[in-house]
DNA sequence: TCACTACTGACAGTTAATGTCAGTAGTGTT
DNA sequence: AACACTACTGACATTAACTGTCAGTAGTGA
């Protein structure tokens, strides 16, 4: 068992480091020889885990297998699968696709007993209010705040008053069944919040903006927090 | 590594099982001998797998250590994180417990990228939109929808008139920001649908109702979804 | 008491793993 | 081209771990 523990522990090392470790440095720290190492990599390798190695620079866990196995209790397996139900319904496109390939693995693990309980559908997140075409809107705004682009937008209001406008946007918020655009309007010089089942266009204007402290999604909320 | 596997599968064939299966059993099916299981179920408990053996029946593996761990990609756990924190804010109070625990343990191990991503915050479920007494009321639904009991509620509908009445609880809708309760109405004998938060109190009457076909979430759904 | 099981120690034989040594090969720098 | 650094492989003597057989202990239920 020795050794299986010290692949283990391999494994460990190895996914803790951003940098390529050699050899050596990994003989050293588990106390075996170079020719060990070595032949503990090829284990590895051999058993599926994506080990690169480079002459000259050492080796780097690639890059997918960053993530450790998670452990979940009945509970919690419910409640994300519950969660994953709401992502896919109210999410953006991104974030759907996610849920739907988490959700996979979790009912494929799921034994007998909570199968039943997740199936008997006494909790229920309807599809059919699935909106794939707001889900992938909500993408694209996504992708425009986390690239601090502005964009184009055309709107139409509560009073299906219709504006076009140039705004930095900051944020998306969820307050359950309906997602906004918090932004920074140009035209306005000042924070408005969008719904985005308004937004009846968008465009990428190829500008970036500055992320402030006193301009940001956080900025706004912190106001409305205090009005409620 | 032929014993590292040895021990791998006896986990496999431990944990796809109700009931206990004796040493010689597993003996026979992996192809070595007795005094070899013993020691390799020795080697399992040093590890922490929680094995129970009792004598005169065989071994089990503790209910707990049931559910395998589970991968995911970077999108899959943004996407759970997202997901848990919609069920936190919008779920009843077992839900969002679960979905709590869950997102410590998977804000535990994201790496220092994907943790910036999520805590960069552009992508929002606020917490102040929680309600406790609805979670909690909605966690006392649901008892109720898994127990079959019949319940009274006192409900204050649109109009802000008041009723009481006796119903049998058969499901939980989440439209997006309101949870609706479907139940059969035993006044109207037909199906009612009850906005959660309208419901002003609720009161478990120890009677079993019976389930059927006919008179079930899924069939009431199925004719909403006809019109629609 | 008997039948069934889990459990442990001891020991000879078998198998796997280890470190040392020698050699191959790739990359970057001088 | 030579050198320094690294990854890599094969061979072999030595060491460590593992295995099955045997004998014995102990718990549970009929």
């Amino acid at each position: 068992m020795r050794k299986a523990e010290r692949l283990f522990q391999l494994v460990t090392l190895l996914r803790g480091r951003r940098l390529a470790i050699t050899a050596k440095q990994l003989s050293e720290t588990l106390e075996v020889s170079e020719r060990t190492i070595y032949r503990d990599i090829q284990a590895l390798m051999l058993s599926g885990v994506p080990i690169e190695g480079e002459a000259g620079i050492g080796y780097r866990l690639d890059r997918h297998f960053e993530l450790p196995p998670l452990m979940f209790t009945s509970e919690e397996l419910l409640a994300l699968i519950l969660g994953s139900k709401m992502v896919k319904t109210w999410g953006d496109s991104v974030a759907a696709r996610g849920a739907v390939s988490a959700l996979d693995k979790i009912t494929a693990i799921l034994p007998e007993r909570l199968k039943q309980q997740d199936q008997s559908e006494l909790l229920l997140v309807p599809e059919f209010l699935q909106n794939k075409n707001l889900a992938q809107l909500a993408s694209d705004l996504r992708a425009a705040v986390e690239s601090c682009l502005t964009i184009n937008i055309e709107y139409q209001d509560e009073q299906k008053r219709f504006s076009s406008r140039n705004i930095e946007p900051l944020g998306l918020v969820y307050w359950g069944g309906k997602w906004t655009l918090i932004a920074f309007c140009l035209l306005r010089q000042d924070y408005r919040e969008f719904r985005i089942d308004r937004i009846v266009s968008l465009t990428c204007l190829d500008i970036q903006f500055e992320k402030l402290e006193t301009k940001s999604l956080k900025h706004y909320l912190s106001q409305f927090a205090c009005h409620s």
